[in-house]
Parts: C-alpha cells; sequence; structure tokens
DNA sequence: CGGATAACCTACATGCATGTACGTATGTAG
DNA sequence: CTACATACGTACATGCATGTAGGTTATCCG
C-alpha cells in the first residue's frame, strides 16, 4: 500500500515530498502527454503511472490545463539548457543553426520532445492556452533561427531565397522530422539533421571524409524534473 | 430514349443525392479531423458544418470510427492519384524520390495533409483501427521509398549511410515538414523539399541557376471527393 | 506527546459526446 | 393512388472524464 510505504522510506521534509510527488507527476505526465496528447490523456491513469491518485494530483495542480502548462514549461527549461544554450555560445551564425539542427535532433530523443510535437499538432488552429504556451516557445526559437538566416545571408554565408521566417519554419520542420523519425534508432546519426538543413539552406553538402565515419552521438537518459 | 434509361436515370437520383451528402459529409469531417484531429471531433459540429445534422451522419457511417476511416481511404485515393503515379513514372529511383519530395510537398497545401499528419501524431504508438490505417499507408509509402533509396545507393547515384528504412523515415519527415510548414505561404516553392532531401540522401545541391529562377508551383483547389 | 497543517484518498456531482430508437417527409414502384 | 423504401431530424440513454467536497493519514512544531 502506498501509506506503508511512504511510513517505511526514510523520513523526508514536507516540502521535498511535495517536490517528489510533483516530479513524479509531470513525468508521468509527459510520458502521457507524448502518446496520447491533451484531449485523449486522462488524469486518473497519470496519477496511478506515477503511484498516487487523481486527489494528490489535484492538491498539487489547478486542473487538467494547469498540468499541462506546467509540463510544457519544464520542456522549455530543459530545451534551453540542452540546446540553446549551446547555440548561443557559436559566434557564427550559421555555426549556430548547424548547433540548433544537431542539437535538438539529439534532444528529440527525450520523451518530452514527442510531447512537444503532439501538443503542437493537436493545437494548431485552435485558441487553447496550452497551445499559446507552446506556440510562444515554438516562435521564439524560430524567430531566433530567422534572424541567425537572416544574418548569414547578408554575410553571403548561404545564398538568397524565400523569406528567413518562411526558412525558419521549414528550418525547424525538418530538424524535428529527422530527430523524431531516427529517435530510437541506434547508433544515433545527428548528422543526418545537419545535411538535411545543409541541403535546405543551399549550404555546401559536409566533406566525404567526415560524412563516411559517420559520426554518431551517444546521449544519457532522461534526468529526473526539478 | 428508351423507359429503361429513364426508369435508370431516375433511379440514379437517390443514388446521387446520397453521394453528395456523403461527400459533404466527408468534406467536413476531412477539415475537422485536420483542424481538432479524431478526439476533439465533435460529430454534430462536422454535421452541421456540412450542412445536416447528426442523424444523416449516422445514416451514411456507421459511427465515428468509420467516418474516419473513409477519410483516410480517401486521402490515400487522392495521394495516389497526385503524386503517386508521378512518381511511377519515373525510371531512375533518384528521379523517381525528388518526384515523390516535390509532389508531396505540393499536395501538402490540401487540407487533407493536414488530416494525415494530425491523425498520424495522435494515434502513434496506440492501438486503433484509425491509427493502423494511416500506419498501413505510410509504411508502403516508406517502403517504397525504402526500395529506391537502396536502388539508387546500389547504382552509386547517393552515398551509403543509415539503413535504406531509417533513411526512408527521415526523407518522408523531411518533404513532410517542408510541405506543411510552408503550406498557405505564396508562392509556393516546392523546390525547398528538393533541396532538403537532397542534402539528406547526399546528392549534388540543384544547379545555382536554376535554383535562383526559384520555380513556383501552383496547385488548383482541393477537388470534390469522388 | 498532541494539536495543527499539509499531503493524500474516496465518493459524488456535473457536463459533454457518442450511439440508438423512433418520428417525419420525400421519393419511388406497382 | 397506395404501399414501401430511403434520407434525414429529434430526443433519450449511456458512458466517461473532469472537477469538488469532505474524510483520513502523515509530518511538523511547541
Amino acid at each position: 500500500m502506498t501509506t506503508a510505504e511512504i511510513s517505511g522510506s526514510v523520513r523526508r521534509r514536507q516540502a521535498d515530498r511535495r517536490a517528489r510527488t510533483r516530479s513524479a507527476l509531470l513525468e508521468a505526465a509527459a510520458r502521457g502527454l507524448s502518446t496520447y496528447g491533451y484531449a485523449n490523456l486522462v488524469l486518473e491513469r497519470v496519477a496511478n503511472e506515477a503511484g498516487y491518485t487523481r486527489g494528490a494530483l489535484y492538491h498539487l495542480f489547478a486542473n487538467k490545463e494547469d498540468l499541462a502548462l506546467a509540463v510544457v514549461g519544464w520542456i522549455e527549461e530543459t530545451w534551453n539548457a540542452e540546446v540553446g544554450r549551446r547555440a548561443d555560445q557559436e559566434t557564427h551564425p550559421v555555426d549556430a543553426l548547424i548547433a540548433i539542427a544537431r542539437g535538438h535532433a539529439a534532444y528529440c530523443r527525450r520523451e518530452m520532445a514527442r510531447a512537444m510535437v503532439t501538443l503542437r499538432v493537436e493545437f494548431t488552429g485552435q485558441d487553447h492556452p496550452v497551445g499559446r504556451a507552446i506556440a510562444t516557445i515554438v516562435d521564439r526559437l524560430a524567430a531566433s533561427c530567422a534572424a541567425l538566416i537572416a544574418a548569414a545571408r547578408s554575410s553571403g554565408a548561404i545564398p538568397p531565397g524565400p523569406p528567413p521566417a518562411a526558412m525558419a519554419s521549414a528550418f525547424l520542420g525538418v530538424v524535428e522530422a529527422v530527430g523524431i523519425e531516427l529517435a530510437g534508432q541506434a547508433p544515433f546519426d545527428t548528422q543526418l539533421a545537419e545535411r538535411a538543413v545543409r541541403g535546405l539552406l543551399g549550404l555546401p553538402p559536409v566533406a566525404p571524409a567526415v560524412e563516411a565515419r559517420g559520426d554518431a552521438a551517444v546521449l544519457p537518459p532522461d534526468e529526473e524534473p526539478t
């Protein structure tokens, strides 16, 4: 029984206990959202998978929407920490774009990345707070990519083409597609994403010598939510 | 006109009426599925948007699932007619892949293409008849692409890389991504899809002279369902 | 040790969407 | 003109998921 397990385990502070159950619920919710989406997500299943009941969930989150928004916020944090920070360290716009392509393709191995796609597709064309939250993140990211594309063009690094905003949308779509389609493949080849976006942007292809070696990146498993 | 022909045309009136309302409901359902997905699709809205009530819908379709399956079948037909046939006419595998890339990117302008994506995402990882129907279509398509990739490799047209099945998944993902992200943009540049998949597959980029001209394809609006 | 507070569970109320049964009107054949 | 079939509408029943209220158990502090 749950109560016996709790009383038998090591004593924790109330805040710790709260944070721990909150993390468990968030993780279960992220898994559920990535597979079932928002509408098909049933809260009792989420709570049970985390080892609780709906009562605990409604004690920690206001409602279903609040739970989903918390998951979206968690996604944004982890993405910024794992991908955005790496891209910000690059000085040249092309390098930053490639860093985003490879980093996001790698990030797509995580459960949360699939949740991002699922929610975005589900709420496209709707007017729902969760959809707006997702759109805000993606729009910010797209704006950054559009600025990078514009900068790379003005410096002559990539040839002219469609408007930067449109190219940025296609760019992110390509990166996401490669990441999602290849998530679960081992070894995970993040260079495929780079090859695709190079073609899209009009950059010269990667050197054949490097390409033949096929460098594969290995990712650590999902971390615990904070 | 003979009496048989007259009675035949008269007998047709009911069948025609049935087919017309069926088409109207199918079209409304496709629109609804592309924006709301399956779970959020409300049959009363579908029927009302087609100018009927749920009674007519349940007279022509067994249930919600049957309606969605009919939409999926309609998607498959139109896709084969507009994209698959074009690809089959190409003799060289690379040309067939490019034809699929450009054709599918163009096809993505249609409402139904968005429904295809929405349903596929919604039912990924589920065991639902609608999801199976979608998966069957996509799997067949992916198998065709994988065969084309393998053929192109054995003829030396494209360099070696990840397994053809994985490449085919990424290929379709890229094509879909470019098509979806750029649907609604005008002029619609199907060549972006070609550039992206060329990079992905390891093909040389398109000639700059042709690229600079930026040939845009214009599509007719959605046809009536048959 | 014991009250207070927070974490958590159980049971009920509500709303919404599907599916079904039945009613009506229009078309069709003998 | 009569009898039947088909297209479509209306109203009810059911199931399911959310949200809420109140009770129970665990933790904190004087």
